[in-house]
DNA sequence: ATCAGCTCCGTTAACGATTACGAAAACTTC
DNA sequence: GAAGTTTTCGTAATCGTTAACGGAGCTGAT
């Protein structure tokens, strides 16, 4: 009684054929003023809503729908990455499935399967860490499936893809931290797999290189995770070698929380003794005394275009869809801008 | 040449009936084991996937979809809850649509018709601030969607929900903030439209009562969007009263980092001068200085608990399934604890 | 030889919508 | 009033898949 209308109800009530009702929702030609306003007006009371699935079959047009895989949800960037996909895909009256591959590159594969058996138009990628081009993305490409990686991307696959800019990043930070006096930079970098692991090194690295600076092994901490225990971890490593650090370049705003509280509880004042940036802008970042002097990353941004790169690469099928955001540091206490 | 195989371009090639196919592929019995395999050999050759779009239409029912609406997926709490249904939802083979109302009961509305167009399968909300029932429950509750309802409810409608224990965990957070001996305790509380602004306040005031003490109406100061300057603006307020508050318990934890960043600004020594408790256990309170007492949300639980709520509802349409977490505080520098 | 009971498979009608085609009704025009 | 034109609507096919039903063919028991 109360199930879902469909045009068939429609139909009945009026006396006329389905065609006649679907004509008048569609503001076909083939039609009278009265009968098709005696539809829209039934079809208004009777909350009429099509049935989409009939549709996209019939017109043998897909449902317009994305999946986005990210490696975590709750990890802030990510949040927002999701944000800006979601708003520009609601505008556009794209229906947006989600999954997080929890950095399980076989969870990833998984999931990218099922988003292709349920028929999705494009697959907006934040690839996990352990994440190959060979095994989680051919598959894809061979359907011939839109993909734009954000974040990261593949050393051996040329695609669409969104990132923002972590050698520059990475180098301004540290140059940041080189101005501001600083003499022994140390670097608690991500793992070599993962792309923003590699380039922000490499941004840190010809930082040092470029200012006639050795680069120290013993300064050189990986972690894996790049939460706040292994920051404080590394920290703990690098402040008890026999010729401690002055400053410390992190991976992610997270790891350098763990730094600022290994420093806070070890008595070691930030600016003063030991400077700090991170890279993200996460939302903590301004939250944390002191505040933290990080490379920002405009997540909604970021999301927004990958979308928007996925409509554009609908149309345009040749065309390669790339873009790198410009990186820019958000200046706070904890590098000592403020003491010159 | 590689438009996708249908049911009927393998019946043709193997010279049977479509029916036959299909009873190959679903492990129908009906069938001899030699047809059975050269059906799969084929389908596998031609790479077949089928048309869930016809399959859902056919069934009534989309595979295994649900969708999810919250109010904004970047604030922990909610990308937190996400992580659980989509937890769950994996495990059991479940797709996750997800979709931002930003707050807004107009738009929350349109995802939910959006969702039932496409036919999920059943409807996780955590409903915006000004959703009713009437306009933006009621159709779905017409089709018989199952509604699991996170965070908040209506107070018009009782259905399958789970929350955290808002009153209790104020309560709570007040009375240790009274045992601690803080003597002139604010509130900082949400909007009334909102259930965790009242409940939370609820508890904050029966706290006082309960206590024989007055509620100062000049010590509760009201924000909308609950987050860090409105607690620094809410804290410059509070703290320029003729009769200062020595303690302050508030909404949300992004709001206690504005109070705790105005405390840092005008040297107000926190736990001895200020005692702060906020509610939420979000990332930022164990990074905050000092660490932030606070009202733990657990929103991964929550989340698991409502997709298997809707998975229970499945099968036992009668029941209600309701739930409320026990609230927890979690005692960290901010509200004195380590003075006594 | 007849009948019951399998196994295996095809016919047909759905699911809810769109659309080509044609026919009835209404309206012109001479 | 006959012929032509236009407006308005219905019939039937279609999208890709599943499912109720029935029928053929074979086996074995009576």
């Amino acid at each position: 009684m109360d199930q879902k209308a469909r045009l068939i109800d429609i139909a009945r009530a009026l006396n006329i054929s389905v065609t006649t009702v679907s004509r008048a929702l569609n503001n076909k030609l083939d039609i009278s003023k009265q009968t098709k306003q005696a539809v829209l007006d039934l079809a208004k009371e009777l909350n009429y809503q099509p049935n989409t699935l009939a549709i996209s079959l019939r017109k043998k047009r897909t449902l317009k729908l994305i999946g986005v895989v990210l490696p975590n949800v709750d990890h802030y960037f990510f949040s927002t990455l999701l944000q800006g996909i979601m708003s520009e895909a609601h505008q556009n009256n794209y229906l947006v499935l989600v999954a997080e591959s929890s950095q399980d590159a076989t969870k990833e594969r998984e999931i990218l399967e099922e988003f292709v058996s349920y028929g999705v138009n494009g697959v907006l990628l934040a690839p996990s860490r352990e994440s190959n081009y060979e095994e989680n993305l051919l598959p894809l490409v061979k359907q011939r499936i839109p993909i734009v990686l954000m974040d990261r991307t593949y050393a051996d696959y040329s695609s669409h893809f969104v990132q923002s800019d972590d050698y520059n990043g990475a180098l301004e930070a540290v140059n940041l931290l080189i101005k501001n006096g600083y003499k022994r930079i140390a670097h608690i970098r991500g793992s070599d797999h993962w792309s923003i692991g590699s380039e922000r090194y490499r941004g840190y690295a010809d930082a040092l290189t470029q200012n006639g600076r050795e680069i120290l092994k013993e300064y050189v901490v990986s972690c894996t995770l790049a939460n706040k225990e292994e920051g404080f971890q590394a920290a703990t490593t690098l402040f008890n070698l026999p010729n401690p650090p002055d400053a410390v370049f992190t991976v992610t705003d997270n790891v350098a929380a763990g730094v600022i509280e290994y420093c806070n509880q070890f008595n070691l004042f930030i600016p003063e003794q030991v400077g700090v940036v991170g890279f993200s802008n996460a939302e903590i970042s301004a939250l944390l005394s002191p505040g933290l002097t990080t490379v920002e990353q405009k997540g909604q941004d970021i999301g927004k275009l990958a979308f928007s790169f996925f409509l554009q690469s609908l149309s345009d099928k040749s065309k390669v869809f790339q873009k790198t955001f410009e990186s820019k540091l958000i200046v706070r206490e904890s590098c000592g801008s403020q003491l010159s």
